[in-house]
DNA sequence: GGGGAGAGATGCCGC
DNA sequence: GCGGCATTTCTCCCC
């Protein structure tokens, strides 16, 4: 069989492999799975990271990361067993239908905006974002108190935890905020401390249990410097 | 270029694309990134989901689901262009080393056992693993009290809220915990609510805020019928 | 379609 | 290594 060999030879080497094969797969680590036959698409990275992909959908149905990998021949099927700590992945190979391997050099890094830490940083230079009568103090507060994202105080002297979600707010943001707030307050006798959760929407339950618990709502977006051109005229070197 | 006309075809296929390719990649949509040139394999499959990989790790360092793609030539070099609802993703081609096209056929679906719910059945069938003296009631009661994983009571009539984590149970499972209680307490006017937070572990802070609050932990594991096995013996089939 | 929560989450950063 | 948390999270399920 012409492509197991070539997949035997990739495999020794220090090369990515991608190849097309139906299979049947079999998981066993942190959880169990098997999969039943079908035609998928397999990636083997140069770190043994190991990716299955059905032919629809983003995320890989089966993984590994930084395994170790090998081909047991038994009777007339091949499977392809891959290895990392104490997980297991098994593919049974029925029809390999191409194979491609090849050393890839990629150093890049992603440069990416928009991220909720970006959001805090935004809020620092333009603290009015939040209220007139804000004053940042720091960011990242990542004491005993948890990682607040910009704690500052208002003209009242009134300590106040900003928590930022480049998303929706939801429940689980509304607690977060609740969490830093109250171990703050017991951590330094404070009474009265000031709970804002900044983000671009929240959902009705989480708005509610926000003001119940005498929080408020900000709507602040992330920083999207191209948000205002028009997309069709973007240009890659524009960055 | 014989490679970026097998690729044009591709895209004008109902075929699984994938190719290894040095490009510069470009981002705007929920957030916006530049990725500098380097090596890399991408992938369009036939819903038009577009991932793009480096040589090592296990994440897409670029990515859209169910895009629409095109080629643009523009002077010496070619684009390939996604769109997706707001979001756009442009990859600059600067070589392209190999196209590999297929129609792949796969219509099964992944077995997994091990989850979360796997681990409220358990304890339905086997109370025993929260208390002697917990009888559970219902499962993924998703009411007005939420989503609780297992309800149930004690002897002496009380209501018992079990959330079940299959991994590491954190401040965020202790919060998810504590929002169910006090929203019962509330909704039923009861006082006396036990809370079970049941996982394989638990992390200090977690703990030490679980029994601020009067909450329980009770050390429970996921089910996973081959743990006990010798997985060298594991085979293919046994499912 | 929104809301809520899990995931074999992964990855990053800090201690 | 663990802990805490964001993610272009993604996915599923339910209302």
């Amino acid at each position: 069989m012409e492509a197991l060999a070539t997949l035997k030879l990739a495999l020794n080497s220090n090369k990515s492999i991608v190849f097309g094969a139906e299979c049947e797969i079999l998981y066993s680590g942190r959880a169990e799975s098997f999969l039943p036959a079908g035609e998928r698409i397999v990636l083997i990275k140069q770190d043994g990271t190991i990716l299955i992909h059905q032919p629809t959908g983003s995320v890989p149905i089966n993984y590994m990361k930084e395994a170790t990998h090998k081909i047991v021949e038994k009777e007339d099927v091949s499977i392809l067993k891959s290895n990392s700590g104490d997980e297991l992945l098994e593919i049974l190979l029925l029809k390999i239908h191409f194979v491609h391997s090849k050393q890839f050099e990629d150093g890049a890094k992603l440069q990416l905006q928009g991220s909720e830490k970006d959001m805090a940083d935004m809020i620092m230079k333009e603290p009015k974002l939040i209220d007139p009568d804000f004053t940042p103090v720091s960011q990242e507060e990542q004491t005993k108190y948890g990682f607040i994202d910009v704690l500052g105080k208002d003209k009242k002297g009134n300590l106040v935890v900003v928590e930022c979600k480049r998303y929706n707010g939801d429940l689980s943001a509304v607690t977060q905020l609740r969490r830093y707030v109250e171990k703050m307050k017991e951590t330094l006798g404070v009474k009265s401390i000031r709970g804002i959760l900044a983000c671009p929407k929240i959902t009705g339950n989480a708005k509610k249990m926000l003001e119940d618990w005498g929080f408020e709502y900000r709507q602040v977006s992330p920083p999207n410097f191209m948000e205002k051109k028009d997309k069709s005229q973007l240009r890659l070197g524009e960055f």
